[in-house]
DNA sequence: AATTCTATCAACCGCAGCGCT
DNA sequence: AAGCGCTGCGGTTGATAGAAT
């Protein structure tokens, strides 16, 4: 059915172009609406073109690019008599005139590779378009940002539970990204934890994405000191000492991630000197115990800190200290973001999660109201999780037994953002907005789409049940508490809520993530966890309502 | 039948990295 | 080292078709 929707916009383009032919200059003697179009998409001076190609000008292209190759773009424009932009040869080249390229509908195992590689891979999509040959980041993009609209608009996380954290007992996946603890000494705090994570059922063909080093998503490979992060399906796990930090934002397929060999005190001092580095990446590469440090598996071959979903932002840690300039109210109620958006753009949110995950922030630094933002969820998450965990089905990942520590440190931040493979959370927050009073579900065709309504239409009967959890809602408005690491794990005995003395829940909006919307109904709830039931606002999402939400009866 | 809503697609824009001079 | 141009990437927007009301 998507196919038919597809195929009826293919032929609406080709109609399109059909028309821009029939009208063309060379056809008619009267204005046509292609001209009139034409002139209108005259830029600056009248020389260049925008707007729909026609038939005509992708046949110049073709025929330039068949006798003088890819590339040099710009010349086409002096060359073939196109009155278009370099940039805009090259887009039509790539996202339609190529001839690998691969059209229709995705298929349903494109579908999950997509949604897997996003788990993986964040807003990458030229990285993700390799992975599926013949498919267009455009298209990739365009695939998951309808996705992702629709899965708002139903209320229903990003991700299916299929991708989901697994202990970092023995058995340590193959593919799992390790830290050593040669170094430990240089992170000297054991309070960061990053959930290991892993897919288990979207290996549509049992395969892993192993990707070559090369392969890694800029911005998001983050190479601790000491600890090779090479994955092992890359057939090395040596403690090579060397220190890959940070990447390339945008990794061409002939580059190679520099190497920093050294103290990372020398790399990024201002970190260490203002926000302290409270992170142990202690990692048992085997498994043994690691007393009070936290293990650190990191997930499909890649080991994210930011893995940003929309930042494009290079992890410049000078860069990243400073809050971006998207700023919430404490009440959260107001925000500056673009106005044509009521929520903050994904990129500042991600460009905070991304402080956030890798600063321990002081209170002094916590009064973003973005910060607050994203606690907030994670703090919800909680709330809600905190009253089903008895039937949680959780997967533990190791924290410090420690109970001790910091007040600042990074246990403040168990509510890891991030998305299941180290994606960045800011999407998936965005995704938390339902409209569940409204708005059906479209019919959209996809198997995704059928998906998302059959999970609608279950969360949909259990709303009635949360009602009374709006009231667990802690005060937003207040950031310092929000870091407050006993109000934000609960309480101390909330530890046994998310977690035994040696474990503790992986982080809840990654936990949330587990609810299904996968491509495969056969594939779903393997894990046995329950439903996510926590994440959702049961108001309209609006950050308005969020806020309103957060207040609460008993918090103003 | 008209209007509104939503999904989809195509294209543009700004930014950043890289190589060359 | 700096400037410049080219290229690629990711975010955003506008147009359109189809579905829903």
């Amino acid at each position: 059915m998507i196919n038919q929707r597809y195929s009826s916009r293919k032929m609406s383009n080709m109609t399109s172009e059909s028309v821009d032919v029939i009208t063309s200059r060379d056809c008619v003697t009267s204005p046509s609406v292609d001209e009139v179009s034409t002139e209108r998409n005259m830029v600056g001076n009248g020389t260049l073109k925008k707007g729909p190609w026609t038939s005509a000008e992708d046949a110049i292209l073709v025929d330039y690019v068949n006798r003088h190759g890819e590339g040099n773009w710009n010349a086409v424009q002096k060359h073939s008599g196109l009155s278009r932009c370099g940039k805009s040869c090259r887009l039509r080249w790539a996202n339609h005139l190529r001839p690998d390229l691969r059209k229709g509908a995705f298929t349903p195992e494109e579908e999950c590779r997509i949604i897997e590689l996003h788990a993986k891979m964040g807003n990458k999509w030229a990285r993700m378009a390799v992975e599926l040959p013949g498919r267009t980041d455009n298209e990739i993009k365009n695939f998951w940002n309808t996705r992702t609209k629709r899965r708002q608009r139903a209320g229903l996380p990003i991700y299916p539970h299929d991708i989901c954290f697994q202990t970092n007992d023995n058995a340590q996946p193959q593919n799992m990204v390790t830290f050593d603890t040669s170094h430990a000494e240089m992170l000297p705090d054991d309070t960061f934890q990053i959930p290991a994570v892993e897919f288990k059922n979207l290996e549509l063909n049992q395969e892993f994405y192993v990707p070559n080093i090369l392969d890694l998503p800029g911005g998001s490979l983050f190479d601790l000191p000491g600890g090779s992060l090479i994955p092992d399906g890359l057939g090395s796990t040596s403690c090579n000492d060397s220190f890959h930090f940070p990447v390339p934002k945008r990794v061409r397929r002939s580059d190679s991630y520099p190497v920093f060999d050294g103290d990372p005190n020398e790399y990024f001092p201002a970190v260490n000197q203002s926000f302290e580095i409270s992170s142990s990446y202690d990692q048992n590469l085997n498994g043994g115990d690691i007393p009070s440090s936290s293990s650190c598996l990191f997930s499909g071959s890649h080991a994210y800190f930011n893995g940003n979903t929309s930042s494009s932002e290079p992890i410049s840690w000078p860069q990243k200290m400073e809050l971006p300039s998207l700023q919430f109210s404490t009440q959260m109620g107001s925000c500056n973001a673009a106005p044509s958006s009521p929520l903050p753009s994904l990129e500042s949110v991600d460009t905070l999660i991304q402080q956030s995950m890798l600063i321990g922030q002081t209170k002094s630094d916590s009064d973003s109201g973005l910060l607050d933002a994203v606690l907030l969820q994670s703090q919800n998450l909680r709330m809600s999780e905190s009253n089903n965990n008895s039937n949680a089905s959780v997967v533990p990942c190791d924290i410090p037994t420690d109970s001790s520590s910091q007040p600042d440190d990074w246990e403040a931040y168990d509510g890891d953002p991030m998305s299941p493979l180290g994606n960045s959370a800011a999407s998936v927050l965005s995704e938390y907005t339902p409209h569940l009073s409204g708005s059906p579900l479209d019919e959209h065709q996809s198997i995704e789409a059928i998906s998302v309504k059959h999970e609608a239409e279950e969360f949909g009967a259990k709303q009635s049940d949360r009602e009374d959890e709006k009231s667990n809602h802690i005060n937003c408005s207040r950031p310092d508490y929000l870091l407050d690491p006993p109000s934000w794990f609960g309480s101390s005995s909330n530890t046994a809520a998310y977690g035994n003395k040696d474990h503790c829940l992986v982080s809840d909006p990654i936990h949330a993530l587990r609810d299904d919307d996968f491509c495969s109904d056969s594939d779903r709830h393997i894990s046995g966890s329950p439903p996510f039931e926590g994440l959702h606002f049961e108001s309209a999402g609006k950050w308005d309502d969020i806020s309103e939400i957060c207040r609460g009866p008993g918090n103003r």
